[in-house]
RNA sequence: GCCCGCAUAGCUCAGUGGAUAGAGCGUCUGCCUCCGGAGCAGAAGGUCGUAGGUUCGACUCCUACUGCGGGCACCA
C-alpha cells in the first residue's frame, strides 16, 4: 500500500465516522488531502496523521478524543496491523510486511514511471535560465543554472507538464561592440580597451576569426569591426552551446534579442501594453506605468533620444512567450538581477495578466568557490574566469551537476573545490551512486548463480513474497521507497528540486543500512531460498528508485564505478 | 534611505506548523572466513542571531532589531 492510498483510505473513515455520527463534523470539513508522514522515529510506526489534530477544533473535541473515535475504523483498513494514538494526537499506523512489501513489486513493475504524476498535465511551461551575453565564456553563477534550471524542467515534466527550455540570447548592445572590438584588438596585436573583455579566450577568439578569414584584416575599419563581432559571436554561441551540450543540459529554444526586433516582436508587445493602458509619454521618453503594480518607479521603454530600452526587450519577451502558447513563464535569474523581480511581475500585469498565475522569478544566490582556503574571485571581463568548463574538469558532470543541485538556490552557495576534487564521499553523489553500483553488483551476481534473471522485467511476481520483509531495515526502506513519490511532487511543487537529492542520499542511507544487516545471496553452500527472492525485489525496487531520482537530476546512474 | 535573500553543531549545510532539531566533514571508539569497506554501528558536539506576537503546537508564519551578502540608471 502507498502512503497515497492510506490517505485515501484515512480519508474514508473519517468520513463514515461522520455518516454514523460519531464525529460532529461536516464532510466539507474533512481536508481533501489527508496528511500521511514517514515518523523520525521508527517506534512511532510506519506512517503518522495529523488529521485528528486538524478537525478536532471544528468538531468542537480534543484531538485525542478524535483520535479513538478513527481508531477502530483505521483499524479495519486492509492492510494495517496496528493503529497508536501518540503525544498530542498523532495517529500512528502500522502496516502489515506484506501490504508494506507489495511496494517493492509495484515499484519494479511502474519502473521509469515510479514517481511520475499528473499534477501539471496540460500546463504549457516556459522556463528561462542561464541567458548569458555570448561574449565569453560561462561562468559558475550560470553553471549553478544550467543544472539547476534543467533539473527543475526535468522535476516539471515528472508531473506531466510540457516544458521548454529557453535560452536568450542577449545579442544586442554595447557589450557585443566591446566583445567585437575586444577581440579585434587582440587580431591586431593591440591592447584591449579599458572596459572591454581581458580573458585569454578573447586572443583564442581572434586567432581562430584570422586563420579561418585573413582578409578580414584587410577590410575597412568599419566593416572590419562588424565583421569580427559576427564571427566572434558565431564562435562564442556555439562554444557556450557544446559545452551546455556536454553538460547534458539541451535547450528547446535558442532565442536571439536581435529576432525579437527583427520579427516586429517589440511591436506586437508595445500594441498590447497600449490596449491595456499602461504605456504613457513624459519629457519624450515613453514609459511603462510599472507603479500600478507594485514597482517602487515606472520604467522607460523608449528613450528621449528614440533607443529602445533594454527594458523594452524584455517587456516584449514576455508577451512573446505568452503569445507563443505558454501559460506559466518561469524566469531564473541571479541575485543581482533580484530587483528586475517586481518589474517583471508588474510587466505581466501590465500586459493584462495575472503574475501570481502566468510569470514566476526564481532568484539563485551568488556562487563562491573556495580554493586552498582562499576565495576564488569571478569575473567576466577580468582574465581570471572560473568556467563551466574548469568545474567540470575537476569534478566531472556528475558531481558538478549534483553539487550544484543538492541545495537551495535561495541560499549562497560555497564551493570547496579542494574537497570536490577529492573523489570521496565528501561528493554525495558518489554516495548515491555507489548504493546504485552496489545493487546493480548483487543482481548481476545473482544472474551469474542462476537464481534469477538479470532483467528485473523478465521476473515473475508470483515467486515475490513481501510477506518475508519482516526487518526493521527492510520495512524502513521500503518506507523511502514509497515516499518517493511525494518528495518528487513537491519538489514539482516548491521548484526545489534539490528535495529529490536528499531524499535520494536517505534512501541510499536506507539501501546500505539493509544491505548490512540482512544478507540478499546464499552464501556458501546455502542454496537460494523465497527470502532471498523476496529481497531481490526489494534491491530491484531500491535501484529503480535511486535511477529515477538520479534521473530527474540528469546525473548518471552507474552499473559499475 | 529603499528593495531582495540569508543567519541551525568546530566547518559546509538539510529541515513545505508537529513528537527527542538532522546529515556529511573534522575529533574519538568499534565492525571484514561470506553479496562492492566509496559501507555499517556508536560517542562527543546546539540558548535554531536577539526580542516580541499568532497557534493546541513555531527552526518553520508575522513584527521589530542586529549582523552578512546582493541590488537601486532614459546602462546592458
Amino acid at each position: 500500500m502507498t502512503p497515497q492510498e492510506l490517505a485515501a483510505q484515512i480519508r474514508e473513515a473519517v468520513l463514515a465516522a461522520i455518516a454514523g455520527g460519531s464525529l460532529l463534523l461536516e464532510s466539507g470539513d474533512v481536508p481533501a488531502q489527508i496528511v500521511v508522514d514517514r515518523p523520525k522515529n521508527p517506534e512511532h510506526g510506519d506512517w503518522s496523521t495529523n488529521v485528528a489534530m486538524q478537525i478536532s477544533a471544528k468538531a468542537n473535541s480534543n484531538p485525542r478524543a478524535v483520535a479513538q473515535i478513527l481508531v477502530p475504523l483505521l483499524n479495519e483498513i486492509k492492510g494495517v496491523a496496528g493503529v497508536d494514538i501518540a503525544g498530542p494526537g498523532f495517529i500512528n499506523i502500522k502496516l502489515s510486511a506484506a501490504s508494506q512489501g507489495e511496494l517493492a513489486a509495484a515499484v519494479v513493475a511502474a519502473r521509469v514511471d515510479f514517481g511520475r504524476g499528473d499534477s501539471l498535465a496540460g500546463r504549457a511551461i516556459n522556463i528561462e535560465f542561464i541567458s548569458a551575453n555570448p561574449t565569453g565564456p560561462l561562468h559558475l553563477g550560470h553553471t549553478r543554472w544550467a543544472a539547476v534550471g534543467d533539473a527543475i524542467a526535468r522535476v516539471l515534466e515528472t508531473q506531466g507538464a510540457k516544458v521548454a527550455r529557453e535560452f536568450y540570447i542577449n545579442d544586442r548592445g554595447v557589450q557585443m561592440d566591446k566583445f567585437g572590438a575586444s577581440v579585434q584588438a587582440r587580431a591586431l596585436g593591440q591592447a584591449v580597451p579599458e572596459d572591454g573583455y581581458h580573458g585569454s579566450y578573447i586572443d583564442d577568439l581572434a586567432k581562430q576569426i584570422v586563420a579561418a578569414d585573413p582578409a578580414i584584416l584587410d577590410l575597412a575599419a568599419d566593416a572590419r569591426l562588424v565583421a569580427f563581432r559576427e564571427a566572434a559571436y558565431k564562435l562564442q554561441l556555439a562554444q557556450q552551446q557544446g559545452v551546455l551540450d556536454g553538460f547534458n543540459t539541451h535547450f528547446d529554444v535558442w532565442y536571439s534579442e536581435r529576432s525579437l526586433h527583427e520579427s516586429a516582436a517589440v511591436d506586437r508587445g508595445f500594441a498590447t501594453l497600449r490596449e491595456q493602458g499602461h504605456m504613457f509619454e513624459l519629457d519624450g521618453a515613453t514609459w511603462l506605468r510599472t507603479t500600478d503594480f507594485g514597482d517602487d518607479k515606472d520604467r522607460v521603454l523608449v528613450k528621449a533620444d528614440g533607443e529602445l530600452t533594454y527594458f523594452a526587450s524584455d517587456t516584449a519577451y514576455y508577451v512573446d512567450k505568452r503569445n507563443r502558447g505558454f501559460d506559466l513563464c518561469i524566469y531564473l535569474l541571479g541575485a543581482d538581477h533580484h530587483g528586475y523581480v517586481h518589474r517583471l511581475r508588474a510587466v505581466s500585469a501590465c500586459a493584462g495578466d495575472n503574475p501570481d498565475v502566468n510569470i514566476e522569478v526564481l532568484i539563485g544566490q551568488m556562487v563562491k568557490m573556495m580554493k586552498g582556503g582562499e576565495e576564488v574571485r569571478l569575473s567576466k571581463r577580468a582574465g581570471n574566469i572560473i568556467t563551466l568548463e574548469d568545474l567540470v574538469d575537476e569534478v566531472g558532470v556528475d558531481a558538478a551537476r549534483y553539487s550544484l543541485i543538492r541545495y537551495p538556490v535561495d541560499s549562497p552557495l560555497t564551493l570547496d573545490l579542494d574537497l570536490l576534487i577529492q573523489r570521496t564521499n565528501d561528493n554525495p553523489v558518489y554516495y548515491v551512486q555507489y548504493a546504485h553500483a552496489r545493487i546493480a553488483s548483487v543482481i548481476r551476481n545473482a544472474a551469474d548463480l542462476g537464481i534469477i534473471d538479470a532483467d528485473s522485467a523478465n521476473w515473475n511476481q508470483a515467486d515475490f513474497d513481501p510477506s518475508l520483509l519482516v526487518h526493521e531495515r527492510e520495512g524502513q526502506l521500503l518506507g523511502l521507497l514509497a515516499d518517493y513519490p511525494r518528495v518528487v511532487s513537491s519538489a514539482a511543487q516548491l521548484r526545489e528540486p534539490h528535495r529529490i537529492a536528499r531524499h535520494l542520499e536517505e534512501v541510499a542511507t536506507g539501501y546500505h543500512r539493509f544491505y548490512d544487516a540482512c544478507r540478499v545471496l546464499p552464501q556458501g553452500d546455502e542454496s537460494a531460498t523465497a527470502l532471498t527472492i523476496s529481497r531481490l525485489w526489494l534491491c530491484a525496487a531500491a535501484r529503480q528508485v535511486i535511477a529515477n531520482g538520479l534521473d530527474v537530476l540528469g546525473v548518471s546512474a552507474p552499473e559499475r564505478m
